[in-house]
DNA sequence: CTAATGACCATTA
DNA sequence: ATAATGGCCATTA
C-alpha cells in the first residue's frame, strides 16, 4: 500500500472533531482490523506530531477509562478537562455519548 | 528466527 | 463490580 497504516491512523485522528472522543479500538476498526487497538496504542505512543495536530489525548478505553499518555495520566486527564470533559475515578463521565 | 512487551479488547467466572 | 484468561498486532531485543 502506498501509506502505512500508521500514517493513516495519524490522519484519522487529525480530523477528530473538537468536543469528541475515540477509542483505540474504534480507531482499529477505522484502520480495517478491529485487533491493531494495542498496536494503535503503541502508535500514539510514538506519535511524532504535536499534540495540535494529532490530539492523542482524545483516545480513550473503551470502557471509558483514561488509558495511558506517553506523558502520563496526569497529563491526559488535565487536557481532557481543560477540552470540556469531566472525569471521575478514573473514566469519563458520559463518554459514550462523546464517542466520534 | 523466537520471545517478550505494550497508551487494548472481549469473554468468562 | 473485580479478576483472570486468551487473543490480536506491531515493535523490539
Amino acid at each position: 500500500m502506498r501509506v502505512s497504516k500508521r500514517e493513516k491512523l495519524y490522519r484519522i485522528l487529525a480530523r477528530i472533531p473538537r468536543n469528541r472522543l475515540t477509542t483505540y479500538g474504534d480507531l482499529a476498526r477505522k484502520l480495517g482490523n478491529r485487533k491493531l487497538s494495542q498496536a494503535v496504542g503503541n502508535w500514539l505512543n510514538k506519535n511524532p506530531y504535536p499534540t495540535k495536530k494529532v490530539p492523542c489525548f482524545r483516545v480513550i478505553r473503551g470502557n471509558g477509562e483514561i488509558g495511558g499518555y506517553a506523558l502520563g495520566k496526569g497529563a491526559k486527564i488535565k487536557k481532557l478537562r481543560r477540552a470540556g470533559f469531566e472525569i471521575k475515578r478514573g473514566k469519563v463521565v458520559d463518554y459514550k455519548k462523546f464517542i466520534w
